[in-house]
RNA sequence: GGGCCCUUCGCCAAGUGGUAAGGCAACGGUUUGCAAAACCGUUAUUCCCCGGUUCGAAUCCGGGAGGGCCCUCCA
């Protein structure tokens, strides 16, 4: 199966081959600890889960690391304002990130490498970019010298000279050039550091990166992505260190996520229009939020509202009926489906199915493979996921299903949901079973009885009374459905 | 001043040279005692505008209009 990626690198759409056969290292820029995340943060670790899932299922070994920035300026101002310290705030806020995490089905990063767990390889890479003549010290702190760098800028496409007539670099007389960027950074009265050789500090914002991506993942990595506004200038910096340490190339594939706005402006910390993931969970499902950031391409930008949320909400719910549906009528959980861990081409192929409803499922399969092949097209999925819904419903309407139950239709039709539930699960959608709310003893027990009394007035044509119970349910958000098999109800 | 990118139905959104997926909303129909749910059908002769290339363009090229992101911390 020919996967392509678009590679921010080259600007191009290319075909992805892992610089080992069969392996892909994966590297994602995490998040600088110093408050809760908001969904903006999310973005990436969605995607490039999804990503992992897909080249895990088409048979890849795939390694998926994602930083924790745990020393920071920003920590350390953030750390003064509670009153408290460094590690207990980025304690407190990589525990809400792994919250969020968890909450959004993200469970394909195998590692969380931190800052400050890596200060002797950070020191070490310093050392050798001096001795290289890439970098200098200069009272205290060291810096990156751009100048040394010839192909610097060729990540973003930028000129250094053309970026100076910006004129919003910071200039300080430690630099040589105002492009250069701290490698370390001396400490100042009271800030947390580490010894050094140029005296106590820490390290810069963009050398932790470069140090455990080559630590854990070696080089060059296949992918290294992360939101972006990171394009410029972490990763360019990243990239420019890196590859001045190696001497060879430090990445093969760059992607960049769209940011996430509110109300026609990004959505950031500095902006204050961030809305914090853990609040959100309160309100809307996980799934909801999760559908909501695969809907559109990875590379768009995507606006956030709670109106949507909604609306997603209400979309998702038609796949959840056909789960309860598929229960009811076949005996089997929906979510409790064994699927196939890999992709076999053979049992895929819709051509060597018989016709029918499972063939027709395969082909939308197919389609939907295709999709995230071409560069993760997340939305040209979830739209095949969609068709297939539709698919196995008017299957279940056509054989009266709900009715006969035989079992030449139930077999493809559980069959047709294995297919649908393996693709739901690339995406990381249907994941785990929507449990009802209240499912008391009492409430059940209650149902259970008003259903029999309004089944009893409908078998005398007591359709007033039938309605009543029924209208007075609405009024309580629970719906009654009268299916062939029986009277449900569901609460919304 | 420089770089990157976007503009497709009321809203969201796929499609990157072969004649417009899908979702939400809306409206008809089937079904139902009536509903609900589900299914079927209708809703863009047209893809911001103007030129060009081509047998053929939403897709490629040129120009214009509008919008976003980056060049400062940011996922």
């Amino acid at each position: 199966m020919a996967i392509s990626v678009y590679n921010t690198l080259t600007r191009r759409k290319e075909p992805f081959v892992p610089v080992h056969p069969g392996r892909v290292g994966m590297y994602v820029c995490g998040p600088t600890v110093y408050k809760p995340s908001h969904v903006g943060h999310m973005v990436g670790p969605v995607i490039f889960d999804t990503v992992k899932r897909f080249l895990s299922w088409a048979g890849y070994q795939v390694k998926f690391v994602v930083n924790i920035t745990d020393i920071d300026d920003k920590l350390i101002v953030e750390a003064v304002k509670q009153n408290s310290t460094v590690p207990i705030v980025a304690e407190r806020v990589t525990a809400d990130y792994m919250d969020c995490l968890k909450a959004l089905g993200v469970r394909g990063i195998d590692l969380f490498p931190k800052a400050t767990d890596h200060i002797p390889e950070i020191l070490s890479m310093i050392e050798s970019l001096i001795a290289k003549g890439h970098a200098y010290p200069s009272a205290g702190d060291v810096y990156f010298d751009v100048a040394s760098d010839g192909d610097y800028g060729k990540l973003c496409n930028r000129d250094p000279e053309q970026m100076e007539a910006g004129a919003r670099i910071e200039i300080s007389d430690r630099k040589k050039n105002p492009g250069d960027f701290a490698l370390w950074k001396g400490a100042k009265p009271g800030e947390p550091s580490w010894p050094s050789p140029w005296g106590p500090g820490r390290p810069g914002w963009h050398i932790e990166c470069s140090a455990m991506s080559l630590k854990w993942l070696g080089a060059p990595i296949d992918i290294h992505g992360g939101g972006l506004d990171l394009q410029f200038p972490h990763h360019e910096n990243e990239l420019a260190q890196s590859e001045s340490y190696l001497g060879h190339a430090f990445t093969k594939y760059w992607m960049h996520n769209g940011l996430m706005k509110t109300g026609d402006k990004k959505m950031s910390k500095s902006e204050g229009n961030e809305v914090v993931v853990s609040l959100l969970l309160k309100r809307h499902k996980s799934e909801a939020i999760r559908y909501l950031l695969l809907s559109s391409h990875y590379r768009s930008p995507i606006e956030f509202s709670e109106a949507r949320l909604e609306e997603v909400g209400r979309t998702l719910e038609g796949f959840h009926r056909f789960f309860e549906l598929f229960a009811r009528i076949s005996g089997k959980s929906f979510f409790y489906l064994e699927t196939p861990k890999h992709r076999e081409a053979k049992r895929l192929d819709p051509a060597l199915a018989p016709e029918g409803l499972l063939r027709d499922i395969m082909t939308l399969s197919a389609r939907l493979f295709e999709s995230l092949a071409d560069d993760f097209n997340t939305g040209g999925a979830i739209g095949a996921l969609h068709e297939m819904l539709t698919r196995l419903n008017r299957f279940v309407a056509e054989t009266r299903l709900e009715e006969n139950r035989d079992q030449a239709s139930l077999d493809p039709l559980i069959a047709g949901a294995t297919l649908l539930r393996e693709c739901g699960l690339l995406l990381g959608l249907f994941e785990e079973e929507t449990v009802k709310e209240s499912g008391t003893g009492l409430t059940d027990g209650l149902m259970k009885l008003l259903i029999e009394l309004r089944a009893e007035s409908r078998k005398t044509k007591n359709f007033a009374m039938a309605d009543q119970i029924r209208k007075g349910l609405t009024d309580l958000n629970i719906t009654l459905e009268d299916r062939p098999g029986g009277t449900i109800w569901r609460q919304s």
